[in-house]
DNA sequence: GACTAATGCAACCGCAAAAGTTACACAAAA
DNA sequence: TTTTGTGTAACTTTTGCGGTTGCATTAGTC
C-alpha cells in the first residue's frame, strides 16, 4: 500500500460491512481481508467511531459493526471522519507572509483549494455505502 | 515548508519573474528570496523549461527568465507542468483487483477525483501569473 | 588561454510522516 | 479462570523529499 491506504482501508471495510450489516467483524479478519495488521484497523475504524460510523465491542465475540444503517453513511461521510484532505491546501503559514507576491499568491490559490475540496465533499456524498456494491 | 513546497516555489517564483520579465534571475538569487537551495530550484525549474514555461541559460551572466509573455502563462500552466495532482488519486493497482467491492469502489472514487482535478485545473487555468500580483 | 560564474546532473544524507509491529492492560463471554 | 477480543503506547521500518556535495559543462571576461 502507499499514500491515502487509510481511506481506501476505511472504505473497502464499510462497503464489504454494507454487504451484512448485522455480521460483527473483529479486527483480524478484516486486516486479513485488507492484507494489513490488525492494530491498523483498529487505528482507522477508531477514527470512525468517534465520527459515529461505527460501533466496537470489546472482550469475547466482540468486534465491528455499523453503527447506522449503510444507506445513511456516504463516501463523505468517511472521508471527513479520517480528517484526510485529499486536496491538499497550503497549510496556512503561522508567519508574516515574507512578501507581498506570496501573499496574494497564496490567497488566490487557496481559495481555489477550498472551493475544489468542497465539490470533492459534495460529490462523494452522492454516494452511499450500500450503493457502491452495485455499482 | 513542507508538503506541495515544489509548487509554492514553482508558482512564488514565477509571480515574480511576471514583474520583471526581461530580467535575467540565477538560481542563488532565486533560493536565497525562496529559503532554499539552488538546486533544489534548479529541479524546480528544470520541470517549467521542460514544459516550455522557463529557459535557462547557461554560463556566466546565465540564468532564468520567461519564455512567454506572463500573460501567456496561467497557473493551470504550472500546476500541470509539474506533474503534481493535489487530487491524490489512487494509483491504479497493477494486480487484479482482489474482490468485486473492491473494484466497484476504485472506479467510484476515482471517477469522483478525475472530475475534481479537472475542475482544478480549469479553475487555476482562469488566473494568469501576472495577474496574480494585483490580486 | 586562464579564470570565473553560471547551469545540469548524479549521488548521498537526514528528517519526518505513515505503516507496520510488538507488547500489554483491560473487558466480556464461555 | 480461560479465552478472545478491543485500546493504546512504544518501537521499528519504509518512503518521499528537501537539502547537500561534487563535478562536468558552458559561456562570458580578463
Amino acid at each position: 500500500m502507499k499514500r491515502n491506504s487509510r481511506l481506501s482501508l476505511a472504505l473497502h471495510t464499510l462497503s464489504h460491512m454494507a454487504g451484512e450489516p448485522e455480521r460483527v467483524r473483529t479486527s483480524a479478519d478484516i486486516a486479513a481481508h485488507a492484507g494489513t495488521n490488525p492494530v491498523v484497523v483498529r487505528r482507522v475504524l477508531g477514527k470512525l467511531r468517534e465520527a459515529g460510523l461505527l460501533a466496537s465491542e470489546k472482550g469475547h465475540a466482540g468486534g465491528w459493526r455499523l453503527a447506522r444503517a449503510p444507506q445513511d453513511i456516504t463516501l463523505a461521510d468517511v472521508y471527513l471522519a479520517l480528517n484526510e484532505r485529499l486536496v491538499a491546501a497550503d497549510e496556512t503559514p503561522r508567519e508574516a507572509p515574507a512578501c507581498s507576491v506570496e501573499h496574494a499568491l497564496h490567497k488566490r490559490v487557496s481559495g481555489v483549494l477550498e472551493e475544489v475540496e468542497l465539490s470533492l465533499v459534495r460529490k462523494l456524498g452522492e454516494t452511499s455505502i450500500s450503493e457502491v456494491r452495485g455499482a
